[in-house]
DNA sequence: GCCGTTTTCGGCCCGACTGTTTTCAGTCG
């Protein structure tokens, strides 16, 4: 992708400014350019060409060179010349907590250490307690922060994560004098992975911060003590991972939440907003002069800002402030929106529960449908069924429905593998047998972006295709996808009337929720589906649910959030228009 | 480097904590 390639390029460059000069403004706007590039839906090249790229904010006249100069040639001068002048092992400092830009330049000049291991060296030969600004305390942190980035993971799954992050608010809300307590950060925006977590806490007085903190940093979780104050604490986990604690009194609570919520970018564009209104926005409430305005919830905080209510998921700063100034924002969809949970494997394929058992799961968490869909024959490794399997196990799910009786429904559908030349792994006579077919890739995954994306588009030709299943075959801090140009296989789904799933295994969450905006505007509906293995793994459609928000989606969107009978008839109309195009 | 109802200069979100210093710089979120 053009787009977050060049995203990549300003963003090196920024971190590269910072690493050189001491102007921050000036890699600021380089991390703000990468980062208003890579929110771009729409091709950058094409952008430049047609002018709209120079009106986006954020980008100057120097950044539209620099994408020019990508665009012509691949490379970008600038950060060519960074490149040499700067030494890589510099950039591996910056993952050293409490060291910035400007104690590594320091180290750098002064004592020439050029890598984590010389600099390492350099605190045991007790080199940098001598410089000036630092001393024995800070020699003895960051050995301990090399030493900590050896094994220290820099970013988590969503799943375990939240999991952690309930049961410390849960000992906080617990503790003498706390009045709330909340998760915020990312983890509140429902990120897809946290670097680490947030809370904010409210006491009725300030006199009681000091014992609250205290109970903090003492909970039996808690691995180390990285900072300790009255109202902001830093510690490290069991399972190493960071979590900060931001303790107010309870009229600031709304205010503290929403901040610590973020995201950042969401925060700073919110607050220049505010400025233009004559309100200034901290941590602690919304001012305008020396009046301190009334903020009980996080909805006052909009309300005051005379725009609608802004939920977590959407703070990115991707276009909900505006939105939520024109009263645009989307009706988002919520778990109890799901009428039928779909993409589920049986013991059929490599489920772990039979139909029936995973059909009595899913009626007890209230939906009304589900689809099974195992694997195709070619995906031995998860026992794919044959044509035949495929008739017996139709039978198996006549003979439930009779006795499940009209209030639920056991719907027919595939996991059916996308081969290599972009065919689907069943015939048409066997295809056509289906309620509805996902069309999934699970093998040949070295091909190029071009060849990959024209097999997904071929698989969405094919008549009987319903819905792609997770596009890219990310697995979430394990492997990357298969390269795919989204862009293109989310025109041909939205020209063909084919869905793309969004993965809700939290490994998976594919289709990103960054693209389901695009796949909205091209008519691209997005069920969102567990691919469960298991009664457990129905679960796992909460997950999914937070990351659809994240995407703007509605209840319209999610063609599983409509009753049986309309999903069966979109599905039907799906086909016929395959059928017709052939 | 970007931006402009304070428009071509001068600001850019801003407050907490640590460690070093003795009033503050650097880092972080």
């Amino acid at each position: 992708m053009e787009n977050s390639r060049i995203a990549g390029m300003l963003d090196e460059t920024g971190t590269l400014i910072e690493l050189s000069e001491d102007n921050a403004f000036r890699a600021r706007a380089y991390h703000n350019a990468a980062r208003v590039v890579a929110n771009q839906q729409e091709d950058i090249a094409q952008m430049l060409a047609d002018g709209t790229l120079a009106k986006v904010p954020g980008l100057g006249k120097e950044m539209l060179a620099h994408i020019a100069e990508i665009l012509a040639t691949g490379r970008m001068t600038l950060l060519d010349q960074l490149l040499s002048a700067i030494e890589p092992g510099m950039i591996d400092m910056l993952r050293i907590p409490g060291l910035g830009p400007k104690r590594i330049r320091t180290l750098h000049q002064q004592l020439g250490v050029k890598s984590l291991e010389e600099l390492a060296e350099a605190c045991r030969a007790n080199r940098v307690a001598a410089l000036s600004g630092f001393g024995a305390k800070t020699q003895a942190n960051i050995l301990k922060g090399i030493e900590f980035l050896s094994q220290q993971q820099e970013y988590f799954s969503y799943a375990p994560a939240r999991e952690i992050a309930d049961v410390i608010i849960a000992a906080v809300r617990a503790m003498p004098g706390v009045v709330r307590a909340e998760v915020a950060g990312s983890l509140r925006r429902k990120k897809e992975v946290v670097h680490d977590l947030d809370g904010v806490a409210s006491v009725e007085r300030e006199d009681q911060r000091a014992d609250v903190m205290a109970a903090f940093v003492a909970l039996p979780q808690v691995r180390e003590v990285i900072a300790h104050g009255d109202t902001k604490s830093s510690v490290l986990l069991d399972g190493g991972i960071a979590m900060d604690l931001r303790l107010v009194t309870d009229d600031e609570f709304a205010s503290a939440l929403h901040h610590f919520t973020g995201s950042r970018d969401h925060n700073i564009a919110l607050r220049g907003m505010a400025l233009e209104k004559g309100i200034k926005i901290n941590e602690y409430g919304l001012w305008r002069g020396e009046e301190r305005l009334p903020i009980h919830t996080e909805a006052d905080v909009y309300a005051t800002l005379g725009m609608a209510y802004i939920e977590p998921e959407l703070r990115e700063d991707r276009g909900e402030i505006q939105a939520a100034l024109e009263d645009k924002l989307p009706r988002l969809i919520t778990l109890e929106d799901m009428q039928g949970v779909i993409h589920c494997h049986s013991t059929w394929s490599d489920g772990h529960a039979g139909i029936r058992e995973m059909a009595q799961a899913a009626r007890d968490l209230g939906y009304h449908y589900l689809g099974i869909c195992d694997h195709s024959r070619i995906a031995a490794y998860a026992h794919g069924l044959t044509p035949a399997d495929v008739r017996r196990q139709h039978a198996e799910i006549d003979a439930l429905n009779a006795e499940f009786g009209p209030d639920f429904r056991i719907l027919k559908g595939t996991e059916c593998d996308i081969l290599k030349d972009g065919s689907l792994d069943f015939d048409d006579e066997t295809l056509a047998t289906f309620d509805f077919v996902v069309a999934s890739i699970h093998s040949v995954f070295h091909l190029t972006e071009k060849e990959e994306t024209e097999r997904l588009i071929r698989a969405i030709q094919n008549p009987y295709t319903t819905i792609i299943g997770h596009l890219t075959g990310r697995l979430l801090l394990q492997r990357e996808g298969y390269p795919v140009d989204i862009p293109a296989v989310i025109a041909a789904a939205g020209a063909r009337g084919v869905a793309i799933e969004l993965n809700a295994n939290p490994a998976r969450f594919d289709l990103d929720w960054r693209w389901h905006r695009l796949a909205t505007e091209h008519g691209v509906h997005i069920p969102i589906c567990p691919d469960a293995h298991s009664p457990e793994g129905l679960r796992d459609v909460a997950y999914g649910i937070g990351i659809a928000r994240k995407g703007w989606l509605s209840p319209e969107n999610v063609p599983n959030a409509w009753p049986v009978d309309r999903f069966l008839a979109w599905c039907g109309e799906v086909r016929q228009r395959g059928l017709a195009a052939r």
